[in-house]
This record gives structure tokens, C-alpha cells and sequence, in this order.
DNA sequence: AGTAAATGGTAAACCAGCTTGACTAAAGTA
DNA sequence: TACTTTAGTCAAGCTGGTTTACCATTTACT
């Protein structure tokens, strides 16, 4: 192991990551989040009041699936529903004390990653790291969508 | 977009790749592929003869579902089965001719992504790149088993 | 050699997390 | 006012796995 071409170093990385992320946060006490939650909780975090309509779009799944996923956030205390202040078929989802518990603690867990990293190989190679891979992002979405989604 | 933490940008380059790889292929008539499959080739590339078992263990999947993985991958032409030479009860599978052409695509595939890295941030940044990860991945494996499978 | 345990594969039921398609009710628009 | 669009619901179905139970063969042990 421990080697391989380039895509498959990036899985992975990225792999060993989110097992991390998963395994300390399941040691904090949220056992019931998947990484698909991961990906509602950052975007709820950063526009608090979302329908399941846009929150659909974004994770790129139907508005079902969408409705479906908020229903077991809701259940599990990681989100609230309120009514929609003017539009009355809507319901607004943001996140819940809890549900900003758990972010928060992904971004803590998040950045300790970073810090290993940058103890391994120094601060300046972790920076031309992630510059490069803003530079192949870039490139690529000028023919492609580039998104934050589940990656298979 | 095209910013985020180390760990999302990781996703995001990686489901890029995959994404132009996996439309590349399906140009090539190649449609019938999803990345799952490029595992088990993978592994059948490097060990031509392995078992059911075998692929499973490798895939982390169960048996079973390693058994149907290989079924619909022996219906569409991918691979072979063939009696085990010395225990009865086993069959070795093995890649075709149109298994092997496809693998060969992808790694050619590959290559070109990781020269187009190149030519965006140079050979050696490149070079780099890729022992970071690999320090990554041999720090990780101190305490987890780093396996290359499917991300979520 | 004889028997018990382990192993490769099969069969069937089930499940999570999505999809598609048809629908209701509210909102926007001509 | 009438038509169209939109937010969400309901129900059925699919995919890619899992669990449980099993058979047949091989391996290990005495």
C-alpha cells in the first residue's frame, strides 16, 4: 500500500480523514451523523433557513431524498423546522444548538487534521498543497460542475 | 466555491477526476462501468486468478455481494470464470480481453489527468504533492488501516 | 483413517438511501 | 380570473449492499 497514482492518493487521503472525523465525533457523542449529514450541517451553517427544496439542489438529490434526510435530522435533534414567513406551503430548516455542536466540532476536528499535516510536512508545503488543488479545481470547472458531494 | 478545508478540497479534486474519467471511459463505450468496478479490476489486474472471497475481503464488502459484483461484471463481458485448478469448490476470476482493455484506458486515463496537473503547477510541485499525501497516509496507518475503497 | 472445524460459494429475505411518477395546495403571472 | 410554477407529500420501485442459513469441499486434529 501507501502508494498508487495521484486520483487514488486523494481517495485515499481522503478516506482516512473522514474515518477520523467519524470516530473521534462518535467518541463526542454524535454516533448518528453520516458524512451525506456533513454536507446539510455546512450548508445549513453558512444560510440558516433553507428550504428542503434548495437543500436538495445543493447535496444534488431529489426533493424527497432532501425531505427524507431532514426528517431524520429533525428526529435526531440536529435541526428544527419552522414555518416559512410568507410563504405557507414552505418550511424553513436551520440548525439546532445540537446540530451547531456537531459542526463546530468538525471544524475542530477538521483544522487538528490540518495541524498534523502541517507538522509533517510544513506549514508552506500544506499551503502550495491546497493552492495546487484550487488550481486543478479551477481548471477543471471551466468544462465541468465542480461540487461537494458525495464522491461515489 | 473552489475554497473549503483541506479535507473538502480533497473530495472535490477527487470526484473531479473521477467524474472526467468515468465520462472519458463511457465515450470510449465504456458505459457500463461505475467505480466500484475499477477496484475489483484494479486488484484482478495485479493478481490475474483471485476468488470471490478474495475480491470481497479486498473490496470490504461481504462475500455475497463481492459473488453479485462479479456475476454482473462476468454478464457484461468484463471478466472470466474458470474452475479453481485444485479446490472444487472455488472458481477464479480473472479479467478478459475487454477487462484488460478498459483498465488500460483508465490508466492511460490517469496518466493524462496527472500530466495536466503537471502542466498546471509544474513537475515538481507536482512531485511533491504527492509525497505529502503519501506522509499522510503513512502517518494514518500508525493507528488505522488505510485501504483504498469506496469513499462513502 | 475418521471426524470435526474451517472455507468457498449459494439462496433468500431484508434494508438504507436513493429514484420516478403522480398528486395537493399555495404562489406567481398573464 | 385562469394558467403555470413551485414546495412539499405519498407511494412504489430500484440498487447495492447486509444478515442468516445452508451445502459441499477441503483442512486440521486425534
Amino acid at each position: 500500500m501507501l502508494q498508487g497514482d495521484l486520483p487514488a492518493l486523494l481517495a485515499m487521503t481522503f478516506r482516512t480523514v473522514m474515518d477520523r472525523i467519524h470516530d473521534q465525533l462518535a467518541a463526542d457523542g454524535f454516533t448518528d451523523v453520516r458524512p451525506a449529514h456533513g454536507f446539510a450541517f455546512h450548508f445549513l451553517s453558512h444560510r440558516s433557513g433553507a428550504t428542503a427544496v434548495e437543500l436538495g439542489e445543493h447535496l444534488g438529490i431529489t426533493k424527497q431524498a432532501a425531505v427524507q434526510l431532514v426528517d431524520e435530522l429533525e428526529k435526531r435533534g440536529y435541526v428544527e423546522r419552522r414555518p416559512h414567513p410568507t410563504d405557507r406551503r414552505s418550511r424553513l430548516v436551520s440548525l439546532s444548538p445540537r446540530g451547531w455542536a456537531c459542526i463546530e466540532r468538525v471544524v475542530a476536528l477538521t483544522r487538528k487534521v490540518e495541524e498534523d499535516w502541517a507538522g509533517l510536512v510544513g506549514e508552506d508545503r500544506l499551503t502550495k498543497l491546497r493552492e495546487d488543488l484550487v488550481t486543478f479545481l479551477g481548471d477543471a470547472s471551466r468544462e465541468q460542475t465542480v461540487t461537494l458531494r458525495p464522491v461515489w
